[in-house]
RNA sequence: GGGCGCGUAGCUCAAUGGUAGAGCAGUGGCCUUUUAAGCCAUUGGUUCAGAGUUCGAUCCUCUGCGCGCUCACCA
């Protein structure tokens, strides 16, 4: 049934291998010849690889001695995947690909003998890594290539890739096959970072994007730190978390679903700007903007509000969308994004006025905001509070409209139970969101750093919660003990760099920009059959 | 978890209620001392799995598995 490559990663080339039976004879053709090689005494997996540039560099610097008239041949030793081979009889071509780009390699009858070239040709395959030493020159073609003196083997691919082979018609290059089935993608990225040129340039964006991140960060007087990610009382947001047990202390524990109420003990310590950036994980649904292990990103800063914070923000993302993209104006999802700040700054009571005419600040309560609902003929949780019913018509007919980055400002005091009220405004809070494209990007507060009030919060989340009983939140007493020290006034926030990087690298689907997303085990028989587990 | 869609050769895709085809890749041959992304021939399929309807199923029905989109969940 699933007869992909994944499953017989385990063979080896001396026989007697169960798994060679299910080889198929483009396989065995594989095998054979690497074991052909080693019984001429040519190991098919050595250890040790002589290259010393990269083909790029060797390209270039042979194009430097071509312009400076140099004399002196350009030699190397080169290294890399097998990409495309034209053999010839008496000369024999190939592409080579490392690192940093492809090459062309150039084996010619005179240079090596016939037993040389032949050697070449019955041996090497699509995908094998090979070594070759030569000299640079350019070919009648203009291409620069190397000409072939020596060359080995440095690792055998029994597996082919897919092939991916280009070509011209009427000078536009048409791509023959390429691998685009997602679950092969994902469930063998490998092969996709193989084949796909575009993929491996996504994770080096990614790379770029937190290194740009930090720096800004560390810039801005901030002190990277790393809290606990197993957690005995899980917080910080509302999301089930994922379960997992310490055999020796028996004590369960919970995957963070954030970081926050650890951040902010190292803030209540003294440590005035701090960030994490790592794993959070949550154990709910996946869709294209939610995988169940995600990278998040948190800063604290003392003696700032979430102005401050809105401030520091449009900054931060602006600078890392010009080191990573180049550029403040980004295509993404078929709008056109422009990152420069200062962004829009809308409070959710405006923005349901422009939207639906509606007035929360006049229909404050839940009877007054139900009968609102009713009469426009809307559903709603008869159980929920308020602040529920403000959060379900911001998702639904305002967030979607939210297409170019926006800070979305002033959450109900019942959905926000870590945030500071708004100064005469009890049942509101100083929280904002972002959202772009119609997307949540972070969320942001004044900190509570009332410990009084802050109990009140977590009996009143307890209470609702545990009512549902679907997610009971722990008091987190230690944390409260911690605002009891004093926490200076202070601005937080929390962003989803995956989602940052779908923005910067223009893919739609979280799944692009996270190398091993998560997807259901993969079926009952092919997996048990084919996985060789024999421990 | 619900709805919709998809699953055919190694890869990308066709086709049909009468037993499956193309391009690329593979194999063999041609040929060639700075190109060939060439020419000729050829191999390769449990049409995701199981059951049902039918004289006959890859196609129709059901179930299962997997993936995608979407909804729900996600302050």
């Amino acid at each position: 049934m699933n007869h992909g490559p994944t499953s017989r990663v385990g063979l080896f080339l001396s026989g007697g291998s169960m798994l060679e039976e299910e080889f198929s004879e483009l396989e065995m053709n594989r095998l054979e010849k690497a074991r052909r090689l080693r019984a001429e005494g040519l190991e098919p997996y050595p250890i040790l690889s002589e290259r010393d540039t990269s083909s790029q560099e060797a390209i270039a610097a042979f194009e430097a001695a071509e312009v400076a008239g140099s004399a002196e041949p350009v030699e190397v030793t080169l290294a890399g995947r097998i990409r495309a081979i034209r053999n010839m009889g008496k000369l024999s071509f190939a592409h080579i690909e490392d690192g940093s780009g492809k090459v062309q390699l150039f084996f010619r009858v005179d240079e090596l003998g016939q037993e040389q070239l032949d050697a070449f040709a019955r041996n090497f395959d699509l995908g094998d890594f090979i070594e070759a030493r030569g000299t640079m020159f350019r070919t009648r073609r203009g291409e620069v290539t190397l000409q072939v003196s020596a060359f080995k083997m440095l690792a055998k691919a029994l597996l082919a890739l897919p092939a991916d082979k280009d070509e011209q018609f009427n000078g536009v290059t048409v791509r023959h096959s390429v691998l685009t089935d997602p679950e092969t993608r994902y469930r063998q990225r490998y092969v996709d970072l193989a084949v796909n040129p575009q993929v491996r340039e996504t994770f080096k964006l990614r790379a770029k994007t937190v290194r740009a991140l930090q720096e800004f960060l560390d810039g801005e007087g901030f002190i990277e730190v790393e809290t606990p990610i197993l957690q005995p009382i899980y917080g910080g947001a509302a999301a089930r978390p994922f379960t997992t047990y310490h055999n020796q202390l028996k004590q369960q524990l919970y995957l963070r679903i954030s970081f926050e109420l650890y951040l902010k003990r190292l803030i209540a310590g003294g440590m005035e700007r701090v960030y994490e950036i790592g794993r959070d994980f949550r154990n709910e649904g996946v869709s294209f903007k939610h995988n169940p292990e995600f990278t998040q990103l948190e800063f604290y800063m003392a003696y700032a509000d979430y102005h401050k914070v809105m401030d520091l923000v449009e900054r931060m993302v602006s600078f890392t969308a010009q080191k990573v993209a180049g550029t403040q104006k980004l295509k993404f999802r078929g709008h056109e994004l422009d990152l420069t700040p200062p962004w829009r700054r809308l409070s959710i009571r405006d923005g349901l006025l422009e939207q639906l005419g509606l007035d929360i600040y006049e229909l404050d309560s839940f009877d007054k905001l139900a009968a609102w609902m009713d009469a426009k003929g809307m559903k709603y949780d008869p159980a929920a509070p308020w602040g529920k019913l403000v959060s379900q018509l911001q998702e639904e007919y305002l967030e979607p409209k939210l297409i170019q980055p926006t800070f979305l400002c002033d959450y109900p005091r019942d959905v926000s139970p870590l945030a500071k009220q708004v100064p005469g405004k009890p049942q509101m809070t100083e929280r904002f969101e972002i959202f772009v494209a119609g997307m949540e990007l972070g969320n942001a507060f004044s900190e509570l750093n009332d410990p009084m009030e802050q109990e009140q919060r977590f009996l009143e989340m307890g209470r609702e919660y545990t009512e549902k009983d679907e997610e009971h939140h722990p008091m987190d007493e230690d944390y409260l003990r911690a605002l009891a020290y004093g926490m200076p006034p202070t601005g937080g926030f929390g962003m989803g760099v995956d989602r940052l990087v779908m923005l910067l690298t223009n893919n739609a689907s979280i799944r692009e920009v996270i190398l091993f997303p998560h997807l259901r085990e993969s079926g009952s028989g092919a997996a048990e059959a084919d996985a060789p587990e024999a421990q």
